[in-house]
DNA sequence: CGACCGATTGAAGGTCGTCAAACTACGTGG
DNA sequence: CCACGTAGTTTGACGACCTTCAATCGGTCG
């Protein structure tokens, strides 16, 4: 389960005025000028599903930027509980506390192949301070993170189960714009909902069976958006 | 229910820089020559326990500093069903996200009687940009609204009832320095914890039995830290 | 093939939600 | 001063839902 941390295939130094995701990126708002102003490497590579970007304590100096995949942020408890306070996806940054120089506060797993960026946290914060639009991007940043949380808890948190199960398969369909989208383990289902994986799996069950949710190409499905909105409202 | 929100004792232009609880508020590291460069009035007002401080979706021009008291972000679904997302208490900012011209997304109530200070958007924007400290704070408070949502998450929405209750109670001490504490009412300690008012009930009302939550003078109580943190990790 | 991991299913029991009633504290008005 | 109304708390009974425990199934990888 434990994952040594970080330490994978290397795919060289990033360019990131020619980056593919450059609109959805920490850096979309920067001017091409700006780049020049990087001097510090920042590197691409990837991750396996199960291995971890970072840890709770860790005290790395990077931020990264997820490409592809999906990275949960894990939160645990003494007695052995844990959650996942928040899924992290294309253009959304990891290790946002770091620019306050604190420690991390979750792990951060991926939950299947995660392609990322790793920028020096050096790099972020020269360019803070110079660059407003920067300034803003991190700012937004944070917002939705709050957001999202929040929206986690009221949404996903409340209610029986087949509504937070309902909820969620709506919520990643959303994310991925409407298309199929990646199914997690009924595990991180059931971390995400507070509920157990059992139940998580008793529910998605009865969904298939409906045929709500439905299994397309690989890992991925799509599900009867109508049908499983009404679980929600009732 | 639904109050017409916010239009309350007035009770005149605060003086920032010799304000009492100045150490812990937004303007805290402000230099002495920084106020001067606030024009436009910060006045000091107070709310009554039920009163709204402001609803989601409205676009009002300022953010608010608790002086005292307690205010509660509440979200809504709309099967109806709500949870509180956060507890704001002395020296915390109500309506951040104004400052990126969003709407409110909560409604933001008092839960016993507040004072607050109403700050204009034009002071802290102006401010924010010229003064790295104020800069810094308001980072800092991003960074610790986002902590907040993630421990009100694994803490207060994970387990049963009696270890949520347990831990909220020693959440509220804990905020209160150890000291005795305001117990809010049955049923917005339910919607934290995602529980019903009567389950929240009968649980407290087991506590006092054990001799575990004692009220204390007025609305305050005090507990067993150490009867309810046997409680957590069971 | 055999081991392993994740998903599924079932049975049993406990917890929690629902519904309803009684009780307390408090403020208003007669 | 007391009656009454309101709002919040407590309590109980019952049933639904979820967790727990355990077994089975399906697929993948060595």
């Amino acid at each position: 389960m434990k994952q040594p941390a970080i330490d994978t295939a290397w795919r060289g130094v990033a360019r990131c005025d020619a980056c593919a995701i450059r609109h959805l990126a920490l850096f979309s708002d920067l001017a091409h000028e700006d780049f020049h102003r990087i001097h510090l490497p920042i590197d691409e590579f990837s991750l396996e599903r199960g291995q971890a970007l970072y840890h709770r304590g860790d005290t790395v100096a990077s931020v990264f930027t997820v490409r592809s995949g999906l990275i949960k942020l894990v939160q645990h408890l003494p007695n052995g509980d844990f959650r996942i306070v928040r899924v992290l996806r294309q253009g959304d940054v990891a290790g946002l506390e770091r620019l306050n120089d604190r420690p991390a506060e979750h792990d951060a797993i991926a939950m299947d192949r995660v392609e990322l960026c790793r920028i020096p946290l050096g790099v972020v914060q020269t360019l803070r301070d110079d660059t407003p639009r920067l300034h803003r991007q991190l700012i937004e940043r944070w917002q939705r993170a709050l957001a999202d949380a929040d929206t986690w808890l009221t949404e996903l948190s409340t209610g029986p189960a087949r509504t937070r199960v309902a909820r969620l398969l709506l919520h990643f369909e959303a994310a991925a714009g409407g298309a199929d989208f990646f199914l997690p383990t009924r595990e991180d289902m059931g971390a995400m909902l507070g509920i157990t994986t059992e139940s998580t799996s008793k529910v998605t069950a009865e969904f298939k069976r409906q045929g709500w949710l439905q299994s397309a190409e690989g890992p991925f499905v799509r599900i009867d958006r109508a049908a499983l909105s009404q679980l929600t409202v009732r």
